[in-house]
DNA sequence: TCTATATGCAGTAAGATTGCTGCATGCCAA
DNA sequence: TTGGCATGCAGCAATCTTACTGCATATAGA
């Protein structure tokens, strides 16, 4: 895992949006743009403007978390958290204090 | 857990000279702004300006990764990361996969 | 073919971030 | 008391982020 791929995931998660398109994304899988913001209104209450859910959604793509797949015309997202994207978001882990904490 | 909690948490882990940081005072805790700087160039060879390190640990106090302690003029940096921040910097995990990937 | 729909790309503006320099403050030690 | 050192605060420039609007492209279906 290099730290640019640790600098993604964590910029990707940073977000309050993205962390909320993500939870929706594992309710629901295979969502399009359109369902992603109708889901954003309906469920969390934000409206939000088509382009910049698809920003959002390009950096949850970038960071590895979601993946793509195109059914014609509509561009359908899916969660797509591997076993090292955990691993990568468990990074403070290693840090963890040994049962010396107050 | 909040979500600005979740936010200051990311945002804190997403740089890489802050997780230098955060390694760097893991193995020697109670360093000063100087030494951490030093550390810095010493270990990964990256000079930076005394401020702009000051600034870091900055960002990883509000996120409450680390803890200071006044020793007359020298401000003392330790990790000090809770079971609350492993829990907060886990949050992917909820969305962990059931064994079913590639 | 033609229209309606789903998405992408370009551009923009406000605000945050990241690095810096310079000056001020505050404390230890001689 | 005074000199020197560790740190803080203010300000500044470059870049990134986050939201937006408007226009372009491409595809499914009538």
């Amino acid at each position: 895992m290099t730290d640019d791929q640790l600098d993604l995931i964590f910029k990707a998660l940073s977000d309050s949006t993205r962390r909320r398109i993500i939870d929706h994304l594992s309710k629901r899988p295979a969502q399009s743009l359109f369902e992603v913001c109708a889901a954003s209104v309906a469920e969390d209450g934000i409206a939000l403007s088509r382009q910049t859910v698809s920003q959002h959604l390009a950096v949850l793509e970038k960071a590895g978390l979601i993946e793509i797949e195109w059914k014609g015309r509509t561009k359908a997202h899916s969660l797509s958290v591997s076993e090292d994207d955990i691993a990568a978001a468990s990074w403070l882990t290693k840090y963890k204090p040994k049962g010396n904490e107050t």
